[in-house]
DNA sequence: AATGAATGAGGTTTCATTCAT
DNA sequence: TATGAATGAAACCTCATTCAT
């Protein structure tokens, strides 16, 4: 709550920012593996390596952790929204860019993505209806374009824009559950953003 | 810890079958809303209207309430698995049936659906090994269907079978947060399956 | 409660007898390898083949089942006691027969022993009086012949006659945990009841 | 289950281990009076004057606290045997010492003795392993002596070895039944004692 | 910042007992 | 007599959270 002092600035905060980093990540583990609500406090300090008192140093409470996590998530999964609305491309490519960028974050942190995914549910009051908000940003970052695309006939017009944009969602969602190559005879995250691409690609767009 | 023996004499009393499927219904609602861990027996029995104790009448523990539950769906969906086998059609067509059907009773029994994606992790020991086993089970029902269709080029051969598998596999599970009808002003379950299909179609279909 | 009319009677009141001991013999059974307390209805229920519910024809409560297992343990030895006490032996002889004859019958009854020696403490009220009654009793059936022996001089006189009476009746209760012949390559009762018998009478005669 | 490791640091803190030796004293006194299974974790914590879940803190498990009392015992009685071993007396000697001391002990810890005695039975897994090896240390100690004696003729060789041990067991096990003084009118635990190897030593000594 | 003892509510489960059938 | 569903109290244990140190 209160800044750090100017001297102390530097050094304190990158401890503190560690430490909370530590925190976090401790607690994306164990909440992916076993889910928020099977999950202990004492377990996340365990990993921390600290006593379980002292986690409440970094967060007023559970569920005040769970939502720094998926607000964290949030954030990343937002700014490639951001950076893929700069590049000015037309909608359909819009689009498979925007799952493309989004799907290998999920890859890259399958654990995140799984407690965004599963957990929001256990959040109450002003934090569940913020998380709410975010779901429905995140719905309309994909249905914009499909409106767009269906616009400009790069997009199949058959289909209501709802049906379609959900297929997308769920196909992106999913991905996480996609095999990985743990010892390398899977497929790497980029052949499987490929695949994904190409198989959207083929199941919305106009020209068949 | 120890597995599930036969519970309920076939016969014994329609009384009995109905008690036990009464506290499963009420299990199924509540857990679906909160996940399995955040329910608690309490909320369980009130909800069927006697007392928690008399709850472990039925069930020996609340993880093996979960299990009937998980059991009563995989028995369910092996069922459609089975009747479309018996249709002996070539591989597109059994996959896109199967799509149908398992969509169909997946929109149906939402909440059902709901836990068996996402709660079989609360299971242990050999509850989880068996749930485990019809998790790959499932999985190989689309699978086969895949590699045939790819043999017989009607599904497109670019892609490894297992990544157009899990493409479908994480499509059909995903009806379930398709905008439903509460109010008349969504969709009906035959117009989201029809779409589901088509959408799968075009996906993985070799001609275009 | 009610007597049995004359002409059923013969019939009834055996079943019903022979019901009494099974469950009692189901109790003993149980409550000698657990405990009392650590011993459910349910386990006494299953053993007899009846359901939980049925043992409340024969028995009112789980203590009072303790209390008629306790009774007949206290019966059986009372009237090894009066049996002794009609020899009209000299005191050292009758107590080391009384010695022999309940060794013995702890021996070949040692689940009933054990729960005689080891759960009277969970009875209560009426019932907890009783059987301090038949403690105390049990007590001055030993120290009455020590009281008598050392009288006329067959008992060591240099030791209160309360600390050699309370040594005969540890030597004795404990037999029960002497070792017995499950393989034939132990000792039999009776080796073990003269060994007893001859150790307790040189410890306690007056000759030396 | 899991076996108890090391809990407490060795200097870690005076209050640290008064506090485990308040409830372990607590638990004794509420175990040796109703018995392990008939003793709930309130009457502990009622009785040192925490709730009920603080204990936990302390001891893992009931079960746990159990064996903690058991393993303190053992150990005491141990250091008895050990101390006796080097006194390097004659066998019978050394076991007279060796009855004088461990009957000391259990009639000053009356409360531990009799749940040393009757409760081992209530723990599960691995602890009722290393409590069975202790029992039948306990018994060597006494059996060693007693073949000792044997050879070198101090002891009656009329009677097998084991049969003595027992009786010499059961002798001893049982002095904590014997008459105390709480009101001073009663026998002072020197006195309890000598007699207590008198009378053993006259019942098992080869000379009479 | 960190500790760790303590809290107190709530969790799952067990169980003796009752009672309508 | 026998059943077995239901009760309701009480059992053991867990856990998020607080707080004095």
């Amino acid at each position: 709550m209160t800044m750090p002092s100017d001297r102390t600035a530097p050094e304190q905060s990158r401890t503190r920012y560690n430490r909370d980093e530590k925190v976090i990540a401790a607690a994306v583990a164990v909440m992916s593996d076993k889910g928020y609500a099977a999950t202990s406090v004492q377990e996340v300090a365990d990993r921390v390596g600290v006593l379980k008192g002292s986690l409440y140093h970094y967060f007023s409470s559970k569920e005040e952790l769970l939502f720094r996590i998926l607000e964290e998530s949030h954030e990343q999964v937002r700014e490639i929204r951001t950076a893929v609305a700069q590049l000015d491309l037309p909608p359909l490519e819009s689009l498979l860019e925007y799952v493309t960028r989004s799907s290998t974050w999920y890859l890259e942190n399958r654990d995140r993505a799984n407690i965004f995914f599963t957990e929001m549910k256990n959040l109450s009051g002003d934090r569940l209806v913020a998380a709410n908000r975010w779901g429905r940003e995140f719905e309309r970052g994909v249905s914009d374009y499909v409106s767009a695309g269906q616009l400009d006939r790069t997009i199949r017009t058959d289909l209501d824009q709802r049906l379609v944009t959900r297929f997308i969602l769920g196909a992106v969602n999913n991905v996480r559950f996609w095999p990985s190559r743990p010892s390398g005879k899977q497929f790497g995250n980029e052949e499987i953003v490929s695949a994904l691409v190409l198989l959207i690609r083929d199941a919305i767009s106009a020209h068949r």
